[in-house]
Parts: structure tokens; sequence; C-alpha cells
DNA sequence: GAAACGTGGTT
DNA sequence: TAACCAAGTTT
């Protein structure tokens, strides 16, 4: 990686001639292209660090068009950060649900309060004091210094890494090359306009350095792009094999009263789907675990429904199995559950794992 | 450094 | 359909 951001040190050795990119032949293109979305200041101006910080967090590993309903929504319920720093977690969590991920919204949270608590409200400008707040990691501190406050910064998103390994051909697979492209990145740094810049990249990852079947003819930096000039740009960049995905089975005890509530706890507050509420049910393990009964909520007459209710998480799936019980209206809840209506299902911060299991009632 | 951590869309 | 992918962070 170059020590230092020299010209020489950003030409590809493996293709000799290549000129260098040219930050500004970028921002060209992006002043010609910019996309307007919700979170981005009109052009010249900047944004909101609360926006950026928003919109960031729930951009992690989520696409524009699932989070942009959701931004809208967080927006227009908590204007300010300290709007988000006043609201209860359970509030924050059940507007969150759907959007996967759940310790962002966690953390979220705990970063207004931080932000309340530390800064008086207001965003500091600085990478370090940004990097030291909670769910704000490498990406997202440079992502906001950078935006909001025009400071030098790469936030080397995945777009990134997948432009950079392209420009320069890079033969490390990720994730050991992430150290290398973003020194890379660095080096590739304009003297100015770092908000613009680092939104460029991420648009011309998302619009024309695409994963598949990139748009090389229509690319600012075809002539400076080594894996171009290799005729096999899609190679890059390159990745180590992913573990493989066990399948997890459970049962989970739908219990139905008589006024169609439905019997519901909260999940431990950290781990998976932390905080979120659920149907109880056993453990979900990859061997079954012993006698299902043992977790039962409440003694009732169990029944199990036909499919399972299937589900796909991170680094598992999963086949929950369910087992319904109908019981009288007036059946107190046990320690720890409580009864919800279905008018309030919308309140609740069901995970869509959860919303599955509740679809399977009539 | 590797594993945990969601979800929905595309190929 | 199984695999891959999307503006990562925490432990």
């Amino acid at each position: 990686m170059p020590a230092r951001s020299d010209k020489a040190t950003l030409r590809n050795p493996a293709i000799p001639g290549l000129p260098a990119p040219d930050p500004a032949r970028l921002l060209e293109w992006y002043d010609r292209h910019r996309r307007h979305l919700p979170w981005r200041a009109p052009p010249g101006e900047r944004q909101d660090p609360y926006r950026v910080f928003l919109s960031e967090i729930m951009l992690q590993q989520t696409t524009v068009v699932t989070v942009r309903p959701y931004y809208e929504g967080f927006l227009a319920r908590w204007p300010r950060v300290s709007d988000l720093a006043a609201a209860p977690l359970e509030e924050v969590l059940s507007a969150w649900a759907g959007l996967g991920y759940y310790a962002r919204a966690r953390n979220l949270h705990a970063c207004a309060r931080a932000v309340v608590e530390r800064h008086d409200g207001h965003f500091p400008p600085d990478e370090a004091s940004l990097l030291a707040l909670p769910g704000i990691g490498p990406y997202t501190a440079a992502a906001i210094a950078s935006i909001a406050f025009e400071q030098r910064a790469a936030p080397v998103d995945g777009n990134w890494e997948r432009v950079i390994a392209r420009l320069f051909a890079v033969e490390e697979p990720l994730p050991k090359a992430k150290a290398g492209l973003r020194a890379r990145g660095l080096a590739l740094l304009p003297s100015a306009r770092f908000g613009d810049f680092a939104q460029a990249m991420m648009d011309l990852g998302a619009t024309l350095c695409t994963p598949r079947k990139p748009a090389c003819a229509l690319c600012p930096w075809q002539a400076p792009c080594a894996a171009r000039a290799a005729g096999e740009p899609e190679r890059y960049p390159l990745k180590a094999a992913k573990a493989a995905r066990p399948t997890r089975h459970g049962i989970a005890f739908l219990a139905v009263r008589a006024d169609g509530a439905v019997l519901v706890r909260s999940r431990p507050p950290t781990g998976l789907l932390g905080g979120m509420s659920e149907v109880p049910s056993t453990p979900w393990e990859t061997e079954s675990a012993g006698d299902p009964a043992r977790y039962s909520p409440l003694k009732a007459p169990w029944r199990a429904l036909n499919a399972p209710v299937t589900h796909v998480f991170s680094h598992f799936a999963l086949e929950l199995t369910i087992w319904r019980a109908d019981l009288p209206a007036g059946t107190p809840a046990p320690a720890g559950h409580r009864w919800v209506a279905p008018a309030g299902f919308d309140a609740e911060a069901f995970p869509s794992v959860m919303r599955k299991v509740l679809a399977r009632i009539d």
C-alpha cells in the first residue's frame, strides 16, 4: 500500500502505463449525474449532521429502497437528535422493526443520548470524536465528518472497496484486503469537496461500477482502471469463501385468547433480535432440543400447525414449528409475558420472523 | 481476526 | 433455487 499519496504509488504495478485516477474527473461526473436522495442536501449545501447520522446508520448493509420509508418515518417522528434521545428505547425498536440488525437501533438511541449528554446535542465534527460514539465505526465516522462537516476523510464502504479493487486490480481477497484498499482510498482524496467525493464514490459503485455487469463504457475512470484494461472488471474484488449457513429448529407457542389477543414477551436486551418482541418459543438449536413442553409458557391444549415458518438470518436459517392453543378470554398472562391485541401489533417491536409467525393466526 | 448480527431483492 | 448482494459495527 502507498506510504504517502504520491502519484506514482497510485499506479497499478501490474499494468504499467495506466494514468492515475483523477479525483476531479469523478467530481465532474458526480456533478452531472448526482442522484437525489432524501438524506442528501441540495448541491453546495451541507446536510444536517443528524440526518447524515440517521441515514448512514440505516444504510449499513441495507439498500436505499428499504431505508427510504424508515428514514422518512424516523425524521418525522424525531426531527432532532434531542427528540430521539428523549424517546423510550421501546418506541425506537418498534419503529425500527423490519429493518434488521437491531443492535443498530439500540446503538442509534444510545448515540443520540451520548450526543446530548457529551456534546450538548451537537454532533462533533472530527472523526475521532465521532468514532467514540456508540454504533459509529470507521466508515460512519468518516461519512459524517466528510458529508456533514467537510472534513478530509474517506468513508470506505463496499462501493469504495469495489471501485478501488478494480482501479488497481487488487488480487488480495476481501476481507484481508480492507486495510490496503482503505490506504488506496485515502490516497485518492481530492484537496477539497470531501463530502461530494465520498458520495461520488458511492454513487459510482452503486450505478456504474456495480458488482455484476459494470457499465465501464460510461465510467469517468475507465482510462485508469486496471481491471477494465485487463478485460475482467467483474472479477474484482476477490472474496474469501463464506461459511455455510446451518439450519436451526424451534417450536413457537402461539397462544390466542378468545378476544384475539396473543401472548408475547420481550427478548433479552442484547444478542439476536435483542430487545425485540416475540412469541414465546423453545431455544433455536441445530440439534433438536429435549421436551418442547418444558418451554411452554402456560398449560394449554397445544396442537401443531401444518407447515413450519421458515426464515433466513445472516448466519443461520430457521425452521419454526408452530404450536397453537386457543384460550378463554380472561386468561392471565404468565410472569414475563403480556397479551397483545391485533390492534396493538403495529406498536409492538416484532421483527420480520415474528410477523411471519403472527400471520399464521386464522 | 473471525464470528455474530436481519432482511428483502436479484440472478 | 441457492447464492449473492446492500452506504458496517461490535465483541
